[in-house]
DNA sequence: TGTACATCAGTGAACGCGCGTTCACTGATGTAC
DNA sequence: TGTACATCAGTGAACGCGCGTTCACTGATGTAC
């Protein structure tokens, strides 16, 4: 049982991580802090040489976590294929079916909406960024528009996945991403 | 203490009601079932003479909440009209502050993602009878289109509703709001 | 370079609390006579 | 219409479990000499 800095400031990583994917794939209350521990190959007792409490585990993986992860645009080429291909990838079944690697904010608004300040403030701070790169990808226009349009497809994007995950039923699952995807790429040409 | 059955019968229906209003504000965890008794002005013994546990609780309390409540299109008018009004309430912020009487998909959608079969097949009927909803109200076209139309209008007003309730910057939260709900008119209207 | 010692990451049992569920009990309802 | 009795909605204490947090302890790390 040694503890030299480097294997703990690994084992803070580690746990960072492991929580900020339990946490997307179970949401910010079902997360138990002995499963995250044992999940990294400790035990209970010495998260709280990390950590002074849950909620702090819990604003830090978030903090730790860019909204986008798995999912994000291709850092070049022209910016309303990049768009195509970002929301191409965001209603994706991969992104639907892997939360723990997916978009924090997708798979977390509801409970955050629910959650205390330091967490909602955190989380307005994602969802800003992605709506001013969402804002960046859209085809000139003015600036007021790129903005109205990123919120919108923000909006569309976050809400299709939410429901594509909810529905039981695959096929419904499967027409939402679609019909979401399709629509949203045919107007952000226009 | 009596139990005349009709009073029975009453206690039941404010037991659901209130769980259903407690669900959508709480979530599907967060709900305690002494809370709701105590609301009900009963007390926690007295629940298992309803239902068999609390899983029965929220499967029945989901079923007999509508997925609009207080959120729904009129009853006449041109379809696209309605199709905006609808819009309009539903991206309202009165909607965004009142979860407990609004919409349920809107509120519960990344919860009923991590539930069981039960619940998860009884958001599945809920969501169709939304896109049957939106769809009837998308003016004429053919059919298909219609369909995907309203599974892009839902996705976002469910994602929308979900950004706004969990930003904390007021002025952010509003924003989204209003280009959704602009936006998705003016869509509507093509 | 070697040795003694303080530090502190990690251990795992124990505690307290909230909550779902159970249970013996109460007393009004409603039925049988 | 009145009376005895069974039913059962509702009570509230108690139980068990999961989980966040605490605590005394361990032993490798890394520093002081």
């Amino acid at each position: 049982m040694g503890h030299s800095q480097s294997e703990k400031k690994s084992n803070h990583e580690r746990i960072l991580r492991t929580a900020a994917k339990r946490l997307r794939e179970k949401g910010l209350e079902a997360v138990a802090i002995a499963d995250v521990m044992k999940e990294v190959g400790l035990t209970v007792g010495g998260f709280y040489k990390h950590f002074d409490s849950r909620d702090d585990l819990v604003v830090e993986a978030l903090q730790s976590a860019s909204w986008q992860r798995s999912v994000q645009p291709a850092e070049a080429g022209e910016p309303s294929v990049r768009l195509a291909g970002f929301i191409d990838e965001y209603l994706s079944e991969k992104h639907r079916d892997r939360p723990g690697s997916g978009c924090l904010i997708g798979a977390l608004a509801g409970d955050v909406a629910r959650s205390n300040k330091r967490i909602r403030a955190l989380a307005t701070e994602k969802v800003r960024s992605a709506l001013e790169l969402i804002g960046r990808l859209q085809p000139g226009k003015n600036e007021e528009l790129a903005r109205k349009k990123a919120a919108l497809v923000f909006s569309a994007l976050v809400g299709a996945l939410a429901l594509s995950r909810a529905v039981s039923d695959e096929s419904l699952s499967k027409e939402i991403l679609e019909s979401a995807r399709e629509l949203l790429k045919s107007q952000a040409d226009s």
